[in-house]
DNA sequence: CCTGACTGGATAGCGATAGTATCTAGTCTA
DNA sequence: TAGACTAGATACTATCGCTATCCAGTCAGG
């Protein structure tokens, strides 16, 4: 296949095609000349993944990056690369690093409550989830000490039954375009149903007042 | 208070406050002469708040403003105010707009089998969430057709429980303030939860697996 | 064999977003 | 009365994610 009807089958324009070649997020065609190369059903694949991830995502091209790179680390466990996996989607949202020790260890605390015990120490995620905690109790937002406990076993339910969902006897490739779709397009499902929620909420509540 | 104070308790500079100002984010000071005006706690407040969107949530000006606007919009009830806070917070991914009526017959039959009655029949919000199906169908995504059922009653328990922190006895812009600020950092720190949870549900399927 | 559409690769440009910086004319404070 | 500060206007900047142009070379059809 050559460059113009993989930007065909794919809506992608050429000019982006190239872009991406050079950022490194999608291999060069396999050369059949000096100008000629071939792409196959695996560029195909990947760009369509590229695109979700962008669009439905908002994912910044250098993350992209991030989780090719991931992917293409054949010494890593599956379980490695999907760490990285999360380390790279955990987008920007540049919550300023936690000033005291005090959210790290409250953050700490809520992962051992959850019995999230597989969850690496020194895991960024950890670090994030104390700067929100900061963030949110900085901001007087009002947050009871349960309120943590109200999500835990909610969120564990989701995120088992998504891992649950992962097809295991696939490649590594086709492992990790699932766990990223899941965490990417499923994140936006989660969030989409949550404001619904709200409005049904909102309105059970509010409606017709003032 | 003079604008040099007000970006000092702020941590923003005079000049973002100047372009906040420009942009209708934040009202002009109470103008104390031709070239001196009066800033107050609630300019502090909310500039507080404009922070905290963008930096966390990544929340564009553009939305901010039309947030804004929502709460200054003194004929709306509660709930019209929710709603737009609702739909100015469904950042950008762009979701090409469902092609089909199938998939936006299926998020309706979503939001009915939720139970949540109370959300408008015209809801843009209906129309993303036919639109990230759209996404999950053709992505080959792994989902079963109970899939949505598993998370729905979770969803609503997480929304019913935010709403219900609502403390409804204060003013229009401090429940707007609880409100946004629910949906954007709750938002976050839901996520980063997930994305704890799936590390733990990975390592326990996929640690050392070649 | 020639013409014209197409290619890989390099480099430059563009439009949107979110600020920064500078300038002006004036004002307040010590 | 000097020096720091201010409102408001305008211009500039940096980053991101492409998009366009150019170059030299290639391939397919007539």
């Amino acid at each position: 296949m050559r460059i113009s009807e993989l930007a065909d089958s794919t809506g992608v324009s050429v000019a982006t095609i190239k872009y991406y070649v050079r950022e490194g997020l999608l291999s060069p065609g396999r050369k059949l000349s000096e100008r000629l190369a071939d792409y196959d059903d695996q560029h195909v694949r990947r760009l369509r993944l590229l695109r979700v991830l962008r669009d439905v995502g908002a994912i910044p091209v250098g993350a992209l990056k991030a989780l090719v790179d991931a992917t293409q680390d054949r010494t890593a466990s599956v379980h490695d690369m999907f760490g990285k996996a999360c380390d790279a989607l955990r987008v920007e949202t540049s919550v300023p690093a936690a000033r005291g020790d005090h959210t790290r260890e409250l953050a700490d605390q809520i992962v051992a409550q959850a019995g999230w015990t597989e969850v690496r120490a020194d895991a960024p995620e950890r670090d994030h989830l104390a700067g929100i905690i900061e963030v949110i109790l900085d901001s007087g937002l009002p947050t009871d000490p349960e309120g943590a406990a109200t999500y835990l076993p909610l969120i564990d339910a989701i995120a088992a039954y998504e891992l649950d969902q992962i097809d295991d006897t696939q490649d590594r490739e086709a492992m990790m375009e699932q766990m990223v779709l899941g965490q990417v397009v499923l994140g936006e499902f989660l969030l989409c149903l949550r404001r619904l929620a709200h409005e049904h909420h909102s309105a059970l509540r509010f409606a017709e007042r003032r």
